[in-house]
DNA sequence: TAGTGGTCTAGACCACCTT
DNA sequence: AGGTGGTCTAGACCACTAG
């Protein structure tokens, strides 16, 4: 792993209009280091008073620069051992990114089988929702997923192909997706906007979920966001909720 | 309003097995205030320094508890003001707990209509909800919210009557009901916790809707906390989720 | 101008983990 | 024993708000 860039840290004093602090260009410099795979998920940091001399301010500064970025799930710390990069656990896919539960609130991950992928031309509406150019190509996989052997989750799943090169080509696709993106793909996955909408079944949904067409069904729209803020994968996922409900904490 | 009763609090040594931080002590002081309603919404709290001086601390540890009791939403604090306590504003009430939105993304408060207020005994179900006592009473409100002139969700809102005395009997309930809680009754709703299920509408309401009977509605149930941890309020919502979509942020 | 919170520093001591 | 993060303190200076 090269050295890392070196961006010089303004000074306290405010350069000329925007004072940024010093806390937050330690934050970025970090998250820049993130985003470049400077150091990989799983690995430990330097220490804060390795960080603090390098990048030339008090370890209190950088304190609170990782204590912020551990709020946003980036880095975890742990008394006498270190701070590291967040790792995509089946934990933590299961307790950010999956959120159909049981009626008892038991979490569980689904097992899926893969129904179709396809390269193709983006349409407008891909292109739009995954912030890309006309004519790009991505790739779309079908699943249905299963909760204790019941089919309960049609989903479709749209990537930019040049992000994500022959993915589903040979290799069969995991369960963890995002642990799979960043491992494969270097591109780490930590935040996801939801809209949900009660839908229909429609036929071919109703006979793979074993439904009545026209059954009510829970659509979660969702666009995920890498590291550098960036949209790269549009999910839509349609749910049996009979057996399962779909959470969220509110304030 | 009365002095304080003040708690010793435990030097930074530990007192015998636990060994809480002080400023974990400093935030348990101050939410418990919070819940006596020693200071009241909108007020402002003493300096960081009144508060060290108060509570035999450095200012550096009172501004770490105020901190994290801004980071839950319990406290907004404003430079070269002062600290205050978070109220139940029209804000508030819209981005933490009203999440269904336009298609372009718009909020708009709901405008809505009692269809009936009911004081009866509770069932098993909202005793176990609610954490109440069997046979305790409690009061149920039925409402038609509009968005934009449609009606749109049908809800029932459950709380107990020991708690909120009176509630609905004279006074026009307002939109805004968690803040009508925190001003009338003193009790401050902090967390919510939302399960969301598709369902089919039954004939009345698809007609209070204006949709077909059985048509796919977003049933969202919520479990409201107050301060002090306690349920508090338990709705059910039933939504027309054509024109509106329910988001939630991961991660 | 005085008072508030926001940033930044320096240093002490502690708890925890590794070796 | 040595290194890490966690807590706590004391003090400086800045930015913003009010009167």
């Amino acid at each position: 792993m090269a050295k890392a860039a070196n961006r010089k840290i303004t000074a306290g004093k405010r350069a000329s209009g925007a004072a940024i602090p010093l806390y937050a260009q330690v934050e970025e410099i970090i998250r820049q280091r993130l985003i470049d795979n400077y150091w990989n998920p799983g690995e430990a940091l330097p220490s804060e008073m390795q960080l603090a001399a390098e990048l030339g301010v008090s370890q209190g500064t950088v304190r609170k620069a990782l204590n912020d970025m551990v709020a946003e799930n980036l880095l975890v710390r742990r008394q006498g051992r270190g701070t590291f990069v967040s790792e995509h656990t089946e934990r933590r896919a299961l307790f950010l990114f999956f959120n159909l539960v049981g009626e008892d609130g038991s979490r569980t991950m689904p097992v899926s089988e893969v129904s179709s992928c396809a390269h193709r031309k983006a349409t407008p509406e891909e292109c739009e929702r995954l912030d890309l150019a006309v004519g790009a190509e991505i790739i779309t996989v079908q699943r249905v997923r299963s909760l204790h052997g019941e089919p309960t989750i049609v989903d479709r799943v749209t990537v930019s192909r040049s992000l994500f090169p022959n993915l589903g080509g040979d290799v069969k696709l995991p369960e963890n997706l995002y642990r799979f993106y960043q491992g494969e793909y270097g591109i780490t996955i930590t935040k996801a906007q939801e809209s949900v909408r009660a839908v229909s079944a429609t036929p071919e949904e109703a006979e793979m979920l074993s439904l009545a067409p026209g059954a009510p069904l829970l659509e979660i729209d969702r666009i995920s966001l890498s590291l550098d803020g960036r949209p790269v994968e549009w999910r839509v996922s349609r749910c049996n909720t009979n057996q399962h409900t779909y959470v969220a904490e509110r304030g």
